[in-house]
DNA sequence: TAGATTGTTAATCGATTAACAATC
DNA sequence: TAGATTGTTAATCGATTAACAATC
């Protein structure tokens, strides 16, 4: 039987890249529970993902004891409890700002409410987006940002503005109570101490694909990735 | 004066950190080219994005030498060279591969071509989408890839597909001769050296945003992000 | 018991920051 | 010249990997 965990209440803020791995640890222990597997190794866990034994169990040292020497983990168990050390053991109602193409097209994306990430209101600052349909929500103006955070229990916000207005329409999401920003925008974001930002920076990306094909074209040995 | 760069043809392959920040480096340079300013120092450089002098040096550093002691950068200049650096001193003629509400938010979003990454054609293996059409675009069956590849002289492919047929949806485009993928299934991907692939995983980057408010919220202090 | 596997400590590796001589 | 700033080396910091006693 695995330990007590230490449990998410202590400890300090785990590193960008464990986080990052333990959502990879949850998606995969999910697919061997759809295959009926009962019990993982840190071995079969890292596998599939690329990621070695060592660093497996050291990523999850950081939050706890979750397994029993010789056996290995627990499949559903230890998917409870990352799911606990993540936050996403509950849903969470989220806003989406901004129904330019970006945004309209995250409305209708399936990939985030799969994961209980529900887009339950919308907002534009544009009056000419006030009051259209997407996906069965209507749009509404940013003024109604703080009322919605208080009726829906909303906590997070995607952001899907220009970065012009960035800045500004993240100010004014932080004013009526979000704590959670995902910012798509190519710029970065300024906001108090208790909020916290992700940013998704696609232009970044697809540049560092450009310079990965550019480096092998040339030559190079593309020696990871 | 800049002494010459090394060239992006020697070295090693770039950290993917280094990579990143180059990215944001080029557009803040933009910035300042477009308000006029002639010379940044790295000092100057990093401040608005968060990025101290020292990371900025050592991250140039790697691609050679494009400063003057006492001066600074060149800000035209050191554009060029970093545009040259990173391969985006040409476009990208890209291809778009699946068509469902990511894939067709991709199609629309401006933010590609924007900075030279342009979708010229469309695929879907799902017949019923095979014909339609999207932004000017008429989607092609995945039979016409290798041909498009060529006659378009694609090299990239955004692939939007389910993380099920995403291994197998990269297959075929690898065997039609692109080189490189931009993956947003949330699944890794297995292809030859010779391709790169950078992964978008969306709901990695929620689950890290619901970890941090959550993290928050219990009382710990957000050290970073 | 023998084999497997954990949690953790130590060793290695890589990335960031500091410091400074060289240079404009 | 004096002040500013680079490129680079050395110091620090953090993350990954290896090793292994403890345990099932």
């Amino acid at each position: 039987m695995p330990e007590t965990p230490r449990g998410p209440l202590t400890g300090r803020l785990a590193p960008k890249a464990v986080v990052g791995r333990v959502s990879l640890y949850v998606r995969q222990l999910e697919a061997f529970q759809r295959q009926g597997v009962a019990t993982v190794s840190s071995h079969r866990l890292g596998l599939p993902l690329g990621i070695n034994d060592a660093q497996v169990r050291k990523d999850l040292a950081f939050f706890g004891q979750f397994g029993c020497p010789g056996i290995g983990y627990n499949v559903p168990q230890l998917i409870e409890s990352l799911r606990g050390v993540l936050g996403i053991d509950h849903d969470w109602p989220s806003a989406l700002i901004g129904l330019g193409h970006l945004g309209q097209a995250l409305v209708r994306y399936r990939g985030f409410s799969a994961r209980g990430f529900q887009i339950v209101a919308l907002f534009d600052s544009d009056p000419s987006k006030v009051g259209r349909d997407f996906d069965g929500l209507t749009v509404l103006p940013m003024d109604a940002l703080a009322a919605a955070v208080v009726d829906r229990g909303i906590a997070l916000a995607l952001l899907a503005v220009p970065a012009e207005s960035a800045q500004e329409v993240a100010a004014r999401a932080v004013a009526s109570g979000v704590t959670g920003l995902l910012n798509f925008a190519p710029t970065p974001l300024s906001v108090p101490a208790h909020v916290s930002v992700v940013s998704v920076d696609l232009s970044v990306q697809l540049e560092h694909l450009a310079y990965k094909v550019q480096f092998t074209r040339r030559g190079g040995v593309a020696a990871f990735g």
